[in-house]
DNA sequence: AGTTGATTGAAACGCCTGTTTCAAACAGGG
DNA sequence: CCCTGTTTGAAACAGGCGTTTCAATCAACT
């Protein structure tokens, strides 16, 4: 079942003309992302993507099926658009840690990528299914554990594993926040301070600067008040 | 319509029986906080609460008024079971950090009370409806800004009320990371690890110890090997 | 051209949803 | 007691849901 259309060169535009296949999955993503599961409809679905509602039982069998083929696919997109960066042998720990910032940052809020893959994966996160499993394994842990490794590399073994990967998770918490809880904080912060500080690097900065600080590994907030760059950061 | 009835008072037994209007409320939050608004039912909420499906819509007009009282409804019992905690005059500021973070810990995590209305609320964060506006104002405003003059007590002014804001939500993210993505936690973090040191009161103490040392107000992490106490918490 | 197998389209199938209806049950005041 | 207004119960309503059906269409091969 469903071999892979020879694709006719005649095709007018490549605008939209991807399989349909594809298409389905893309806009069942937007739509899971955007209402969740259970509120998006196979209908509303077909419709955006262009296809027939009998497309995606062909396709997929049913709605379940779908949307985990469409989870998966969107979170396997985002892991190529945004890879894991890959650093020179003798880079500093603290760079390696800011760089690790700012990457998942801009995984979670960056703006130059469709901002339902992420949102498909958060509502994984904080409600999860089937396809939750994994996402953690394939996604989430390798880059948990890098961000570990840095932390151990950082204070040089100084902590228990176990005390790592706490830190790990109040750095990854604090980006997890401003994804998942965007709403709220633009009703916390002014309008004016959201653009000026609250944008990925901004806060790749203070959220690295925060850590190093509490490590002891860097100036603490209060002392580094020219707020010119992170410590480390300075090639 | 919908007169506020005159209550009898030999009422018999005070355990489930309180108005209908009472108990649909709180059926219709546990409902919606487990499935969230859209697939949540309202036959699934009358059966719950033991009244007809009629009753919701004679009491409340339709779904989406059931909803918003409901939210309302949990916020203000939540509200009044873990009110915010009141100093003495006199208690340091890293003291009373401490005592915030527990507090926020203890009202996100505590399994003394109702897990589903923390769970709502999440919703209304995560997802912002109607309901939301008035939660924040109400209930997440003022602890922020509470959070916040804690903060700046603590600097003793050195830091500006943007970067403190910044400071507040990286604590917050913190907290927040647990409630709403515990689920994911758990798959990263050992079982044992897990029962030992991610309780509110051991998570509340390494937040804290995490800010300090960030703001320079205590010994940074790697410094503080003994993992005696947090600075501030010897009563 | 004719045949074959993969794809599509329009309509229909049950089922479940939120909401309404209306009569029965109930309480309190004359 | 009867009357009155409030509350409940069971059934029905229209509409939307996921899914299925089946004939029409299409591309490729003989």
């Amino acid at each position: 079942m469903a071999t892979v259309r020879s694709h006719p060169e005649h095709e007018s535009v490549p605008k939209v003309p991807e399989d349909p296949r594809d298409r389905i999955l893309r806009a069942a993503g937007q739509e899971f992302a955007e209402h969740g599961y259970e509120a998006a409809t196979v209908r509303d679905i077909c419709l955006e993507a262009g296809v027939n509602v009998a497309a995606v039982n062909y396709y997929f069998g049913d709605k379940r099926r779908l949307y985990i083929e469409s989870v998966k696919h969107a979170h396997e997109a985002r892991a190529k658009q945004v890879p894991l960066p890959a650093w020179p042998p003798g880079k500093p720990a603290s760079e390696r840690l800011h760089d690790f910032v700012a990457n998942m940052l801009e995984r979670m809020l960056g703006f130059g990528q469709p901002p339902w893959q992420v949102r498909l994966m958060m509502r994984e996160v904080l409600h999860p299914t089937d396809a939750c499993r994994e996402l953690v394994e394939d996604y989430i842990r390798p880059h948990f554990a890098l961000l570990v490794a840095i932390l151990d590399e950082l204070c040089a073994g100084a902590l228990a594993e176990a005390e790592l990967r706490r830190v790990a998770l109040s750095i990854i918490g604090q980006c997890f926040l401003y994804r998942a809880a965007g709403d709220v904080v633009g009703m916390l912060v002014p309008r004016k301070e959201l653009d000026a500080l609250h944008t990925p690097g901004q806060l790749a900065d203070h959220v690295t600067r925060y850590a190093l600080a509490a490590l002891g590994v860097g100036q603490s907030l209060v002392d580094s008040l020219a707020p010119r760059s992170v410590p480390g950061t300075s090639s």
